[in-house]
DNA sequence: GCCAACGTTGGC
DNA sequence: GCCAACGTTGGC
């Protein structure tokens, strides 16, 4: 079991968006960058993410599971992209935002603070537990 | 809305 | 293979 953080623009793709998906869930399709790429094609079947909103929220807002291993990604022709599937599984009780993030002393060495443009991320099993705790679950 | 940081692209 | 130019992203 592993542990990922999915990064999103509200506007575009949201964590409405995603919950209204269900269980059906969807591809998390248009990503670009190769380090964002590696990390979706390290990913497994129920691995857990947590949903960030960038932009004006910067907040965790929810939990999502992974439903399908890397794959083609349809929304290009272009060989080199792949992407997973994953489904909504909860929202969070209380948003942990990027500033909480930030300042706490273990989460501030997360890519979400260092390296904020990646939008797939890995989250140790420790800072899961940590913001499960700060987000209420 | 601005600006800094970063990643990708393309020319050499 | 290197490096400059460019486009995109996201925080503020």
């Amino acid at each position: 079991m592993q542990y990922w953080l999915f990064k999103s623009e509200p506007d575009t793709w949201g964590w409405h968006d995603q919950m209204a998906r269900g269980d059906a869930g969807e591809e998390w399709n248009g990503v670009r960058n190769y380090q964002a790429r590696n990390n979706m094609r390290l990913m497994n079947i129920g691995d857990l993410g947590f949903f960030y909103h960038s932009q004006s929220e910067r907040a965790i807002v929810g939990i999502v599971q992974v439903i399908a291993t890397s794959h083609p990604d349809s929304t290009t022709d272009d060989p080199r992209w792949d992407c997973v599937d994953i489904k909504a599984v909860k929202p969070v009780v209380t948003p942990v935002t990027l500033d909480q993030v930030k300042s706490h002393p273990i989460l501030c060495d997360m890519p979400l603070a260092k390296n904020p443009r990646l939008s797939v991320q890995p989250v140790s099993a420790e800072q899961w537990h940590i913001i499960c705790g700060m987000a209420g679950l």
